[in-house]
RNA sequence: CGGGGUGUAGCGCAGUUGGUAGCGCACGUGGUUUGGGACCAUGGGGCCGGGAGUUCGAGUCUCUUCACCCCGACCA
């Protein structure tokens, strides 16, 4: 490829709003375009990238013997219905109709499409375990994309959807498909995944793990632990809670003016904020009910938790309810119909507890949970927080970081299978519904993620096997006929060796070349120039080490050394 | 959906109390340069996001609408 045709321009300044350094990277160095909000166009140097991504997947895909197949972007809405799913899912689904005025879809995931696919076409458990892949386009109406390729709403995927008889099977097989995510990855060139313990939202199913690039700009919040090899995504995260032993003394009722936040409790008492109940109200849409969450005062409430437990979404609200006094309020029987507590473990057996006294302007004191006030049941609501201590292992403690999810694996269960319909003769010749599991891989966002964390002040540094091309062939003075010559020779023998070679065959100055191939991020550069040719050699510059070396002008001898350069850093 | 911000040349931006639009980069032409984003000369390029208003006159003031960005909510 020559430099001087292609289409794509590269530039100094970074525009404004940007916030990554892959979405800086990307646009300044004629990679993307953006087409709307969360949609963007690839110039070639991207699609090259791209495809090299999907060929490792595809690789790992069928050697853990997957099926690549198809299936469509656009789908009838009675799909949908089958699952529950044209109900279930909101704003997110792109919806619209045909000419006949018939609802349609666009995928956003393909379970109904897979189980389309195999329903009626697989009969045995003879044919099972099985897995299909397909590799291609999901649409997402994303409340807010952002970060240039990190969210998107039109993005390509690889997704893969398995079968089998057992839970045990299942579970065989995604261990294997867990190794095989991490081998894809770093195959990729990218170094700091973990995979963490998710929640498994609307894709169903109990068990689900997410692969997460640890990076600041990341989206989610991760618990790690600093002594085992535990991880968890924060919203669903374990940790041992800190307990704090205390005396029961006898119930104060106390005015407290206008004291009504944790804060302002704290420092009337002279306590401590887990020396505090606090109250956080939620609303139920679909149900018209008020959820209070009763929960340690150091604590968080954990919206997904309680969503898990409620089995319906949650909405923050101040509340607004004859029988609340907010501000005030404090642990009780609320016997209402529209009104549900909740009690986070935190609570139990705390016994010298700042609570609200559902008066105004009252709080009591000494509140006990093992005396005053004993809830049905206890539930686990909090958020993990920095420095709490790992359940797994006891010793070690928690940190927070931030992660980009680069894929996600989930055993899926029977969800699909029995909601569509789907199923087989077992040994016995009874009916079964298959068990299901299934693997994302977002392709779009891995090829941010490499950026992020390959790369440096002056852009990108390729990993080799992803590297749109590997060699930046870099004639200084091209109006020199030996150097012209040399170069034309070179790059025609390094194509028959078999290197991708990017030719930069502009009339520019040195300096533009040199900094136009480290922000594109091509791993090796070959320099050939009026002053090289006078000492017989090139000069081979790494990208990732910024290393210099001068080979011979022997096609050999550059063959010779470009070996040795691959083998370093691939 | 809530909060904040920005829309002026391909890109990055300036534009004062309202007086008919400019800078840098990029691009065209001619020339001089040539190992870290060269220089001189010259040229082309604008529905000042859209609509409505106020005014003799609007990039600038008012209203409205759209788009984009950031934070949050949400999210496989």
């Amino acid at each position: 490829m020559k430099l001087s045709k292609m289409v794509g321009e590269r530039t100094k300044e970074t525009p404004a709003g940007v916030i990554s350094k892959s979405h800086e990277y990307l646009l300044r160095a004629g990679y993307i375009k953006q087409v709307c909000n969360g949609v963007f166009s690839l110039f070639t140097p991207a699609l090259r990238v791209q495809t090299k991504i999907i060929n490792i997947i595809r690789e790992e895909m069928n050697k853990i013997g997957g099926q690549e197949v198809l299936f469509p972007v656009l789908m009838p809405r009675e799909l949908w219905d089958e699952s529950g799913r044209y109900s279930s899912i909101g704003n997110e689904m792109f919806r619209l109709k045909d000419r006949s005025d018939h609802d349609m879809v666009l995928g956003m995931t393909h379970e109904e499409a897979a189980l389309h696919l195999v329903k009626n076409t697989i009969k045995s458990y003879d044919q099972l375990p099985f897995m299909i892949y397909q590799i291609q386009t999901k649409l997402r109406d994303e409340p807010r994309a952002r970060a240039g390729l990190i969210r998107v709403r039109e993005f390509i995927m690889k997704d893969a959807y398995s079968f089998h008889t057992s839970k045990e099977d299942l579970e065989e097989y995604y261990k294997i498909v867990k190794e095989s995510y991490f081998k894809i990855y770093k195959k990729m060139g990218m170094k700091n995944v973990v995979s963490v313990k998710s929640d498994s939202g609307m894709m169903g199913g109990k068990i689900a793990d997410e692969f997460m690039l640890i990076t600041d700009i990341g989206e989610d919040s991760l618990a790690v632990c600093d002594n085992c090899d535990y991880s968890a995504n924060v919203e669903v995260g374990e940790s041992i809670l800190d307990r704090y032993p205390s005396e029961e003394r006898p119930t104060e009722l106390v005015n407290t003016g206008n004291s009504q936040t944790i804060e302002d409790i704290c420092k009337l008492f002279d306590i401590k904020p887990y020396q505090t109940c606090k109250a956080v109200c939620y609303y139920l849409a679909k149900s018209k009910k008020y959820v209070i969450a009763f929960i340690r005062g150091d604590l968080e409430v954990n919206e997904i938790k309680l969503r898990n437990i409620l089995k319906e979404e949650v909405v923050p609200i101040s509340i607004d309810h004859p029988k609340i006094i907010a501000g005030y309020i404090g642990p009780k029987d609320f016997k209402e119909d529209d009104i549900i507590t909740i009690y986070d473990i935190s609570l139990k057996d705390e016994k010298c507890l700042v609570v609200g006294a559902n008066a105004k302007p009252y709080h009591i004191k000494n509140f006990s949970f093992k005396r005053d006030f004993i809830p049905e049941k206890f539930e686990n609501i909090s958020k993990v927080k920095e420095g709490q201590h790992c359940t797994k292992c006891g010793k070690g403690s928690l940190k927070i970081v931030r992660g980009i999810e680069i894929g996600n694996i989930f055993q899926l269960g029977t969800k699909y299978t029995e909601s569509m319909k789907m199923t087989i003769h077992d040994e016995n010749g009874k009916e079964i519904n298959p068990i299901m599991g299934c693997y994302g891989i977002g392709v779009g966002r891995c090829l941010a993620s490499i950026v992020e964390e390959n790369c440096d002040e002056k852009g990108i540094i390729w990993p080799y096997n992803v590297a749109p091309w590997h060699i930046y062939l870099c004639p200084l003075r091209l109006d020199d006929e030996k150097v012209l010559k040399v170069t034309e020779e070179l790059y025609n023998k390094l194509q028959n060796s078999g290197y991708e070679v990017i030719y930069d065959d502009r009339n520019v100055s040195a300096g533009n070349k040199f900094a136009d191939s480290e922000l594109m991020g091509i791993p090796i550069r070959i320099v050939i120039s009026p002053r090289s040719l006078e000492n017989n050699s090139v000069e081979i510059t790494i990208r990732k080490t910024g290393e210099k070396i001068f080979c011979e002008l022997s096609y050999d001898k550059i063959l010779e050394e470009l070996c040795k350069i691959v083998k370093k850093i691939q």
